[in-house]
DNA sequence: CGCGATTTGTGCACGCCTTCACAAGCGCCT
DNA sequence: AGGCGCTTGTGAAGGCGTGCACAAATCGCG
């Protein structure tokens, strides 16, 4: 998919040492991983072929992927899964649980406010913000809708780096130049849109009519390639998003 | 990140010419292609460069994915739109306006079920299912909720190829059976586990979270970045996810 | 009618990622 | 202590995707 670095990283060996730059590809799988580690908390160690199973990827992928981190695993052993949690939360800085703010508590927003997903993986949304007068006071999971005006205070209150936008289109560009300005450096962005950001300000886009279209596509192709003479039934994909 | 495909393409020639395939790179990117050209109606051509801005990505890039659609431009002129939101249309089979179910109406498939991003860009919600009795015979959004059991039924009634599963993840599988037992051949997941699925079924998944993981890893790096000597700011990054 | 400006379509090279295959290393059992 | 089986870590090859740079083609204007 089409995952791609802007990236100039340049030449930086103490920094290097200190914090190896993985591969995109990797750093998108490894949440994966700590995923299907968790499910199997309780076995001591772990081979890497039943990890990727676990994990639905190629275990020599797998394999890589963490020979990346350094050594963790243990040859005719495996590698030890309380090590390797800690390790891979290190690396993706969950330790630190990190606040979020949310922007748009519209329909899509009301959900991902009260999504527990983000909680038991790593995240506090510490703040709900909307433009809309009627909204601001409401409770939403215990957290009280504030103005959008109030967003840079508060982002300097509770040190929010990272911003999630949940609002229309139209809005969105607005919203994450306020982010922005508040010295949030991560969005992640709902919005059906691009957004334009400064150096340094990371974006990541999802956009869910976007995988129905991708699916639609397969679908549209299946169709006509059964409806050929001599068509025959594809196999299946699996696919996953982020990357 | 991590897009792949399992496909065996088998050599079909005859269908080759009537459907092309494209690289799945490309087709991440007609979806993105199609919003920004819809963006732009009204206006008669539009030059790669143009579009491409609109879209967020190289004009190289563009021009190499539409030149995979066949040759729809003219040099020194630019692109039809309207032709050009035609082809990509029937490509990506959005012309079919393809019924869709969503399994699991709680937190997020709530929102799922009201999100009309769906409906404006080809999709029709036809059918809402849980396993909770709670909520059979809720209305949400003009839908009534109905019991998993009939699933099949409804299915086939109405020709449901694509479903879309917000279910806790202990329960996804379980779901994903069923769906590909009604014969739904295209599955969105946006439970946080891998699904086991046969020959012939596409399956895409979304993690909220991964994605914000993702972008917890970058924080940390362009922490510990700036905090080593020499250590720069790194340029931002825009990123998109799906593909 | 011819020329220049403009824009598409694409050959090519480069880099990233994936995958295979195997050497290196570890533990267990005798 | 030695050997055997198992698993990790990695070198190398191949494939895919990206982006540059330019040739080909079209339009408008004089």
């Amino acid at each position: 998919m089409s995952q791609q670095r802007h990236e100039s990283t340049p030449g930086n060996p103490g920094a290097a040492a200190a914090f190896p730059d993985l591969p995109e590809a990797t750093i998108a799988r490894l949440p994966e991983y700590l995923r299907a580690l968790h499910n199997l908390e309780g076995s001591d160690t772990i081979s890497s072929e039943a990890l990727a199973a676990a994990a639905g990827v190629n275990s020599a992928k797998l394999r890589k992927d963490l020979s990346h981190l350094g050594s963790y695993g243990t040859r005719g052993v495996g590698y030890d899964v309380a090590l390797l949690i800690e390790q891979i939360e290190y690396i993706l800085g969950l330790d630190q649980r990190r606040a979020v703010c949310l922007v748009g508590v519209g329909n899509l927003g009301h959900a991902l406010a009260g999504y527990d997903g983000f909680a038991s993986r790593g995240f506090r949304i510490v703040a709900l913000f909307d433009a809309d007068p009627a909204r601001i006071g409401e409770q939403i999971s215990g957290l009280t809708v504030r103005h959008i005006d109030d967003l840079a205070r508060v982002a300097a209150e509770e040190s929010i780096a990272i911003g999630v936008i949940a609002t229309p289109a139209g809005a969105a560009q607005a919203v994450a130049d306020q982010l922005v300005t508040a010295g949030v450096t991560s969005i992640l962005n709902f919005a059906p849109c691009v957004l334009s950001v400064p150096a340094g300000v990371d974006v990541r886009k999802v956009d869910l009519a976007i995988e129905l279209q991708i699916l639609s596509f397969h679908e549209h192709r299946k169709a006509s390639l059964t409806a050929l003479p001599g068509g025959r039934a594809p196999t299946g994909n699996q696919e996953a998003v982020g990357s």
